[in-house]
DNA sequence: CTTGCTATTGCAAGTAATTGCAATAGCAAG
DNA sequence: CTTGCTATTGCAATTACTTGCAATAGCAAG
């Protein structure tokens, strides 16, 4: 487990710890192509931390996600799944059937910069989930 | 209880039916300004419809948000929170201080744009929480 | 108005997520 | 390296949300 991520050291100064449970499901995400839900992740990290709890993991993707390291994303249906914040991207979902498809980060930075003129807020966490319909579904929408 | 919204013969239309439960949550929903979650919508509802089970709420709220009549909000940590779809905005959260502003729909009509150009999704439903810092907190995070 | 199809409900059980509290263990300071 | 402060954990209980199934009741058609 590598312990040199510059957010770590962050974290530290914050007066956070650092400790085995974090790393691990931080490490899990990291090395993760694409979502996890919390189940997932128990699973995953109880075999390097063999008394792990659900609670922690529940509380420590609250916290990272509150910390802005992981990103939530709520998938409809009470579905929640959790991401390492590293390729930001969002998902557009087809209301009709269920067809997912990402939407990069990038297109949404013109909107960033809208909200730091019009607001002064800062954005540096994002997870959106867009409900539409596909070009498939239209079609059976309009009478 | 009014029953001439036009989305009300929508939904039937579409084969569903439109139920007492289904009537008074709308309702409760219409009349509310701003976000309620399922616990005070049974609370409210519960004094129309005596019977109501709280199963209910949850698959009527589900099922109104897939329909696009209903919005969902995730403000984190796990609470999700439902609100009628007529004035779209989304919201802006200060990580730090959680204070919290809301962010018309009109903000993101260039985004839908840009959508349907480059996927040819039309959004037609979309809540999202926006997390960053506000002007204040930037003050305490560089050194 | 009656009939029949089937979407929706209530019930109860199951799964997912949160929380209070006492014990543990990071880590900063000496 | 030791000490002390307190953030974090595990445990167990609680709350939030979902689901299978049989009974009920919309509503379209006759």
């Amino acid at each position: 487990m590598r312990n040199d991520h510059p957010e770590l050291s962050w974290l530290r100064e914050q007066g956070y710890r650092l400790t085995p449970q974090r790393l691990a499901i931080l490490d899990v995400l990291r090395n993760t192509h694409g979502h996890l839900n919390p189940t997932e992740i128990y699973q995953r990290v109880s075999q390097d931390i063999p008394g792990l709890t659900e609670a922690t993991v529940y509380r420590t993707l609250n916290f990272l996600a509150e910390q802005g390291l992981v990103l939530v994303a709520h998938l409809g249906r009470g579905r929640l799944v959790y991401e390492f914040t590293e390729h930001d991207h969002h998902h557009l979902i087809c209301r009709q059937c269920g067809d997912m498809r990402e939407i990069d980060h990038l297109e949404l930075k013109g909107l960033y910069k809208q909200f730091l003129n019009n607001t002064g807020y800062q954005i540096n966490t994002i997870h959106a989930t867009f409900f539409g319909l596909c070009p498939d579904c239209q079609k059976d929408w309009s009478p």
